[in-house]
DNA sequence: TCGATCTGCTTGCAAGTGCAAGCGGCTTGC
DNA sequence: GCAAGCCGCTTGCACTTGCAAGCAGATCGA
């Protein structure tokens, strides 16, 4: 399969992946006790040399607290929109695991990011897309 | 030969495929065709002898028209309570209309209220560190 | 009966994953 | 000084994924 990596994949869950380490405040020995990969391996990981397979993927995202279904999409193993194309609210609404108080709250601030994200309406130039680090 | 596999998930995978591509009414050939995956491979998949990647299982969803978690969890590479959670994340991360920073600060939000809305703590994992502002 | 064309299956082999062992560099304590 | 403890990184190798090529059997029309 020589086809692979829209816009740096690959790095993408590199990057990610160190982001979430550093902020975790890990070292590559402890992720990897943790999660019972070796820590030269996620080296080559985190640094885009490695392809790590799912299952490495899903013991990173348990031990780093953060969305399995996250670090698949940023593998480019999952489609984000492929069956979540239902919008944000709406999925808030119906997500059982949410007290009706959390739920408003998470639309306000949902909201309010959109705001803050909009494109001026004036500007002709539409950048929706951005780089940060 | 058979190595790992733990409570025949391999096999599940493939006793999946073969029902749905029989559903289907495809030849090996045909699902070989519309995925681009080999059909000899596919053939060793459906009987367990073979552990596809997830690039397989995506593109196998695709064409037998199955969501890609579902395989996944057959699979074994994504656990079932985790799929409650599914539609607000990919909702989120498939929302063009935000920024990549505020996406991640809206899943963290998310997890954090899922966390105090959660009936009761599971004792399955060990917790590693809790860094809450 | 032969050939064409299906069905699924077996077999090497290239490419890739993941790890044990070991490397050099940096801090600490003796 | 110099051992002990971290940190991340490199290398060589076992094992797996996935495919091209080819196999035997079934079913069709000529």
């Amino acid at each position: 399969m020589a086809k692979l990596d829209v816009g740096g994949t690959v790095g993408s869950v590199g990057d990610y992946l160190l982001e979430q380490r550093r902020q975790a405040k890990l070292s590559l020995r402890q992720l990897a006790d943790l999660t019972g990969v070796s820590n030269p391996y996620l080296s080559q990981v985190e640094r885009g040399l490695r392809r790590p397979s799912a299952e490495v993927l899903q013991q990173l995202a348990k031990a780093l607290r953060v969305s399995a279904e996250t670090l698949y999409v940023r593998a480019g193993i999952l489609d984000p929109d492929e069956d979540g194309s239902r919008s944000v609210e709406l999925a808030v609404l119906a997500d059982p695991s949410l007290s009706e108080r959390h739920k408003q709250a998470l639309l306000d601030i949902y909201a309010s990011f959109r705001r803050e994200d909009a494109p001026e309406p004036k500007t002709s130039t539409d950048p929706p897309e951005e780089e940060l680090a």
